[in-house]
DNA sequence: AGACGGA
């Protein structure tokens, strides 16, 4: 697997450790030696503007807060590697963190290494692994907020941070980890138990029974569990009728920080359970995770965590996977976006591995769902008005390959985890909610990561009705500083073909 | 609008 992301040793930390002139006798390993980032500091000379948060351009009216957040802090470098470039990393003081080029330097036990090794069939740390688990496993583990690309090994990181920090003796909950998401919950503690295999570490998951074996969680006994994953919701339900105890809890994961924290509806439910939880527990490290935060989330959730906290940032130009090809293809109406997916795309078969169709309704969702069953078709559609039941069978049937094509709202846009999936088709164009002539870029970048998990490679196919279309696709495009290239003819089998052969899966 | 719950 991928996520065993490779190279420890780059042109820039090579070139670092050439410079420091190790002993002779050590010279041999250098490229291997642990490195302290503060021994990187001779990269590529910063601009000075970028030697305090401000360096973010364009946003002078953010100076102030940031200045006062970061003034103590050390922008250690930016960390050059093709999977996972410019990492920039902020630690307040000289926090000395050594990033960790095996899994053994960060003293793992026996058991969660087997874990790693033989269940995850991990070989060494990927990137933003590397450079986060010592950050989240060393004393006086200081709260985290990490960005690193869609299929970079996140899970992994805040995983294992979990299961490491878990006491096996303390049978109470121990680690708490919040997510949008049912399917993300779930998917989450299936990597957690599968990497925990060995150690003994109980976990539960913490969303709504369905309905048919529903028990009120009032009749239900505590929770014992050490590590808890759940949705908002559930867990705080739980917690108010005191079956979740949170008073051992050392370790609270939000994934998907970004959308949990600031999106209306579940940032009132993500604050309220930290707040409770640092109230009873009050050196709980708290972690947020995703692939996003757009410079006013990130300013907002730096004040949310501790003032001595960790932060790890990509530069929006820099996310949009190399491995995943965007195109776009202009449309005459809304009807013939079923035909090109009919035609052009379908035309392929299975050669383009599994796809997902994404809509911004439950009722394009259904509509298009029909379109394409009349047409013969085999697709399902998951969306959250189903019940969980069928939520589940859906997902599942996908992940083991038996269905094709999935379409989905963007109750599948984050995290969801399925490396056969090659192709991602945005039959409605991420939008705000609450202005539809603007895009959602977070979700935009969120969806095309479905595709290209762990640097496969993979395609996506924007389609665009109308100039209203067009205009917000090149939004999307100003914003992440890419080109989007167009598919010329939509009626053209050989202008798909030549855009797909591009991506690398024809 | 869609996700989260639970009335």
């Amino acid at each position: 697997m991928a996520d065993t992301a490779t190279s420890t040793s780059t042109s820039t930390s090579a070139a670092a450790a050439a410079a420091e002139e190790p002993p002779p006798q050590e010279a041999k390993k250098a490229t291997e030696a642990p490195k302290r980032w503060a021994d990187l500091e001779d990269d590529p000379p910063e601009e000075p503007s970028a030697s305090s948060a401000s360096e973010e351009k364009g946003a002078p009216e953010l100076d102030v807060e940031n200045l006062a957040i970061d003034e103590n802090r050390k922008i250690n470098k930016f960390l050059d590697e093709p999977e996972d470039s410019n990492i920039k990393a902020v630690t307040p003081g000289d926090t000395p963190y050594t990033s960790a080029s095996t899994f053994e330097e960060l003293k793992l036990s026996p058991e969660l290494l087997k874990g790693l090794y033989v269940e995850m069939k991990f070989e060494k740390p990927s990137k933003i692994q590397a450079i986060s688990l010592p950050m989240i496993l060393t004393p006086p583990y200081m709260d985290l907020i990490a960005q690193a690309h869609n299929g970079s090994g996140k899970t992994t990181c805040f995983t294992l941070g979990m299961l490491s920090r878990v006491d096996p003796n303390l049978k109470a909950p121990q680690a708490l980890c919040i997510c949008p998401t049912r399917e993300l919950a779930i998917q989450n503690l299936e990597v957690l138990r599968k990497m925990g295999k060995h150690t003994g570490i109980t976990s539960e998951c913490a969303i709504p029974m369905d309905s048919s074996n529903y028990i009120p969680i009032y009749k239900r006994p505590p929770i014992t569990a050490q590590v808890v994953i759940g949705t908002p919701g559930t867990i705080k339900k739980w917690m108010s009728v005191k079956k979740l105890g949170v008073s051992c809890v050392k370790i609270l994961v939000f994934d998907e920080a970004d959308h949990m924290l600031a999106e209306d509806g579940f940032k009132d439910d993500s604050l309220r359970i930290m707040r409770d939880i640092e109230r009873i527990s009050s050196n709980c490290q708290v972690l947020l995770f995703s692939a996003t935060f757009s410079e006013t989330v990130k300013n907002f959730v730096s004040r949310i965590v501790k003032r001595d906290h960790n932060q790890l940032f990509v530069k929006k130009e820099e996310l949009s996977l190399e491995s995943v090809k965007q195109f776009k293809v202009n449309v005459p109406d809304e009807l013939s976006k079923v035909l090109v997916i009919k035609e052009r795309i379908f035309e392929f078969g299975e050669r383009l591995g599994q796809t997902i169709i994404f809509v911004r309704t439950r009722n394009s969702a259904s509509m298009l769902h029909k379109s394409l069953v009349d047409l013969g078709y085999e697709v399902t559609t998951i969306q959250g008005a189903l019940k969980q039941e069928d939520r589940d069978k859906i997902v599942k049937e996908f992940k083991d390959g038996l269905t094709q094509v999935l379409i989905s709202t963007d109750l599948l846009a984050r995290g969801f985890d399925q490396q056969q999936v090659n192709l991602v088709i945005n039959y409605d164009l991420p939008v705000k909610h609450d202005n539809r002539t603007e895009p959602d870029c977070e979700v935009y970048l969120h969806r095309i990561g479905r595709a290209g998990r762990f640097g496969r490679k993979g395609a996506v196919f924007n389609l665009l009705s109308g100039d209203m279309d067009q205009m917000i696709m090149s939004k999307i495009e100003n914003h992440f500083g890419t080109k989007v290239a167009e598919v010329a003819d939509w009626r053209n089998e050989e202008d798909f073909k030549a855009a797909l052969r591009s991506a690398g899966l024809l």
